[in-house]
RNA sequence: UCGACAGUAGCUCAAUGGUGGAGCAUUCGGCUGUUAACCGAAGGGUUGCAGGUUCAAGUCCUGCCUGUCGAGCCA
């Protein structure tokens, strides 16, 4: 009898099958039993009649619990009342293991007691769907990244400074050499990569040792960061609107029914498609000012200091909420006071206090998704902004010598992965976006 | 780090300062089409911790711990 997947099951029907599973439920009615099986790809209702299987499986059925993992075996029937949904007419079981009261119940239950028991959550319906999604988001991008001529470029984890100068980083002994940091980015690396090989990505971990507590930050998370030799920052914005139009439109196609299990609405996700718009920073002030948006800061004393958005300051939350609100696309806001972004980034041309950075913020709220930028290529220039960073420069030789031998205009940016999974699947937290999320007061499990 | 809110049965929650309850889960019984199945019964509590106010504290006050959300920072 042939071991078939839940997914597979439609194309068996009227066929005996063999499914490998574990007990998702089961309801019983005195002569008739209906256990939920799951294995991974799905889930597909049993029936047990009393009368029709051998006296043993019966009571072996009535023995089960929750999460015990089951071999059954049955013929694939239609559902009598619901249209292409499939049921197993049980003949036989085989018990593999009889699992302990299981602790997650098909009720509520709140976050950190799910948190706490995260490599059993996994198993729920809508957590598989998520990381269904994000496999698919994460493939179609090696996908793109591989059609499109970008050669996969893995950076070091370990790494001797701050990559930016700026978040905190965590750090391990490295042994005579002192301090070593966990990256908090691959780019500097990736530009390296980009002057040997022309077009390359990283898709690996990031660490950040900030103490955010809040639904869209992770200290560990993944990030994807294309570089590209001979590429302004106009034409990073076209491979940025052109990779995101790809890598949605196909998680819209592959995983239809996992984004219908988390309630998704597509028709937002189908908006996502060339061109994006693209507006200055200072266009997007303009917009603030005229919605009346106001910048916020808390003194020391803890008074509240409201005035008129100022040119000059990043944005917060609700100012990009403001600016995204009336656009049913991913917004690409470009040129931005310098002051405000890193120190590698290439200055505007026509005016030295703009940087030519980009940041790219999800519809419907979810924010920054990706942060990129045309790279300072002048050796002068650049040796300049390290030292007003008070960054060692020793440390950045390395990286300066791009700049000596053979410079060149490039760009490049990074993608929050799990920011990307956040937005595309909808959820409330990020901490559901990857499978075991690392939070400042959270390592296990 | 700062701010707001929260912590009661295994879980999700209720309880005017006056005898701590319900649903689910667990165990037992019933039911031949159930869909978070349903019906009946049983067991299950140091109300986060430490002080204080009061005749009396789950409830009010102080401190601490833990968590959630937000701010800052960012992808």
């Amino acid at each position: 009898m042939e071991r078939v997947y839940i997914s597979k099951i439609p194309d068996y029907v009227d066929q005996e099958v063999t499914i490998k599973g574990w007990l998702y439920n089961i309801r019983s009615s005195g002569k008739l039993m209906f256990p939920e099986l799951r294995d991974g790809t799905g889930i597909i209702q049993g029936v047990v009649v009393k009368s029709a299987v051998p006296e043993k499986v019966w009571e072996d059925f009535s023995r089960l619990t929750q999460e015990s993992s089951v071999i059954v075996k049955g013929s694939v029937t239609k559902h009598p009342k619901k249209e292409n949904v499939f049921e197993l007419q049980v003949t036989d079981l085989e018990i593999i293991s009889i699992a302990e009261p299981y602790p997650i119940t098909p009720k509520e239950h709140g976050v950190e007691f799910l948190m706490d028991r995260r490599h059993l959550w996994l198993r729920s319906p809508r957590q598989v769907a998520i990381l269904r999604v994000r496999n698919e988001i994460i493939q179609s991008i090696r996908d793109y990244m591989y059609e499109n001529g970008f050669i996969l470029f893995d950076t070091p984890i370990f790494t001797p400074n701050a990559c930016e100068g700026t978040s905190t980083l965590f750090s391990t002994d490295y042994f005579d050499l002192g301090k070593a940091y966990l990256s908090q980015s691959g780019q500097l690396y990736a530009e390296a990569g980009a002057f040997a090989l022309g077009k390359v990505y990283t898709l690996g971990p990031t660490f950040r040792a900030e103490n955010s507590m809040t639904r869209r930050h992770l200290t560990e998370f993944w990030m994807m960061e294309p570089e590209m030799a001979y590429c302004d920052i106009n034409e990073d914005m076209d491979l940025i609107e052109d990779f995101m139009e790809y890598v949605v439109q196909r998680v819209i196609k592959n995983c239809r029914s996992e984004l219908t299990e988390l309630g998704r609405d597509l028709s937002k996700l189908e908006n996502v498609k060339k061109p994006f718009p693209r507006i200055t920073y200072d266009e997007a002030i303009d917009i603030l000012i005229k919605k009346d948006i106001p910048l916020i800061r808390k003194t020391e004393n803890g008074e509240e200091h409201i005035r008129p958005f100022p040119w000059g300051e990043d944005f917060g939350a609700p100012h990009e909420e403001a600016i995204v609100e009336d656009f049913d696309k991913p917004v690409m806001v470009h040129r931005w006071p310098a002051e405000a972004k890193s120190f590698y980034m290439k200055r505007d041309p026509e005016n030295p206090k703009i940087a030519l950075g980009v940041d790219v913020l999800a519809p419907e709220g979810f924010g920054e998704i990706i942060g990129g930028s045309q790279r300072e290529d002048d050796l002068k220039e650049l040796e300049k902004r390290i030292a007003e960073h008070n960054l060692p420069m020793e440390e950045f030789q390395w990286f300066l010598d791009l700049r000596r031998y053979g410079s060149v205009p490039h760009s490049g940016f990074g993608l929050g992965i799990e920011r990307m999974v956040n937005w595309i699947c909808n959820l409330e937290n990020i901490r559901e976006a990857i499978p075991f999320a690392r939070r400042p007061n959270r390592i296990t499990p």
